[in-house]
This record gives structure tokens, C-alpha cells and sequence, in this order.
DNA sequence: CTATTGATTGTTCAA
DNA sequence: TTGAACAATCAATAG
């Protein structure tokens, strides 16, 4: 399997200062609330090195909606090279999610749930860990006898 | 330059 | 049962 190495050089040639008309939504505020707060953990993770040095603490495997995106996203790309944002194609990947049949949604779908197994496990073994070495408070241990 | 936002649905933990 | 929150991505924007 070929890996796509994640290098990409971005060359920002923004110039046209165009007047950008945004409608603030109530919609966008809330959903922005609830980013910013994730974004605040991740920016840690930014913060430190691009790479991520997480072992422990096993991450949100991917919904089946999101491997269909990585798949969309390319025809999307291919078919609307003029769009650019990932947020048109969620929205159209959205559309075209509900569109879809349970036959051609179930491919993902099983990937998704192949995933939460394999999450499911790296759970158990954090947990593992953390009862090896890791000390977790509120454990009343009474040890009065001594 | 760097960090953040913005949008999509699915899954999962907790009460 | 419900709900809050987080999962990837990438371009654009604000500071």
C-alpha cells in the first residue's frame, strides 16, 4: 500500500482583498462554541510538535460518514476543482450521504465498526495501563491498621 | 507565521 | 433515553 506522505507545501498568494460577506448564523455561533472548546485540547498537541505523541488515551476512531468523506472528498476535488474549502464538500457529502442506500453506506459502516473493535481494545489496554502504574486518585484505601 | 474557525454525520460515555 | 462532545480535513482568516 502506498502511504501519501503528509508534506504539502502551501503557497499562500492571497491578494485580492475582496469584501467578505459572512452571515453569522446562530446555527455557526453554537457550532463554534463546542469546536473551540475541542480545539483547545488539540491545540496542545499542535502546540508541542506536529506530530502526535499520543500512546495513551485512544481517540474517537473515525465514523463511517468520515471515511466516505476521504473517498468523496477526492471526487469532489475531481469533479469541483474550483472548490477548495473541506466545508462545501461537507456539505455535499451530507446531502449525498442521506441519498445513499444502506447497501453502499454498509461498506463504511463496516470499516467504521472494524475500527471502534480495535478501539475498543486500545481502551482496555489504557486501562490496563493506568491500573499498572498510573495512580488514580479517589481510591480510599483504608489503611488504618498499621 | 500560527492558531482557529467552519461544516458534515456517526459513535461513545455518563447520568 | 438523551445529550453533550469529539472524530478528520483543509482552506481561509484573524491577530
Amino acid at each position: 500500500m502506498a502511504k501519501i506522505a503528509a508534506s504539502s507545501a502551501s503557497a499562500s498568494t492571497s491578494t485580492t482583498g475582496k469584501l467578505v460577506l459572512r452571515i453569522k448564523s446562530n446555527e455557526g455561533m453554537k457550532r463554534s462554541l463546542r469546536q473551540t472548546k475541542s480545539r483547545e485540547e488539540t491545540k496542545a498537541n499542535q502546540n508541542k510538535s506536529k506530530q502526535k505523541i499520543d500512546a495513551e488515551k485512544p481517540k474517537k476512531p473515525p465514523t463511517a460518514f468520515f471515511y466516505f468523506l476521504e473517498d468523496f472528498r477526492k471526487e469532489y476535488q475531481q469533479q469541483n476543482p474550483d472548490v477548495k474549502s473541506m466545508r462545501d464538500i461537507g456539505k455535499a457529502c451530507g446531502e449525498k450521504w442521506k441519498t445513499m442506500t444502506y447497501e453502499e453506506k454498509v461498506q463504511y459502516y463496516d470499516i467504521a465498526t472494524e475500527k471502534r473493535a480495535e478501539f475498543d481494545r486500545a481502551t482496555t489496554e489504557y486501562n490496563k495501563k493506568k491500573q499498572n502504574g498510573e495512580y488514580e486518585d479517589t481510591d480510599e484505601e483504608s489503611e488504618y491498621d498499621e
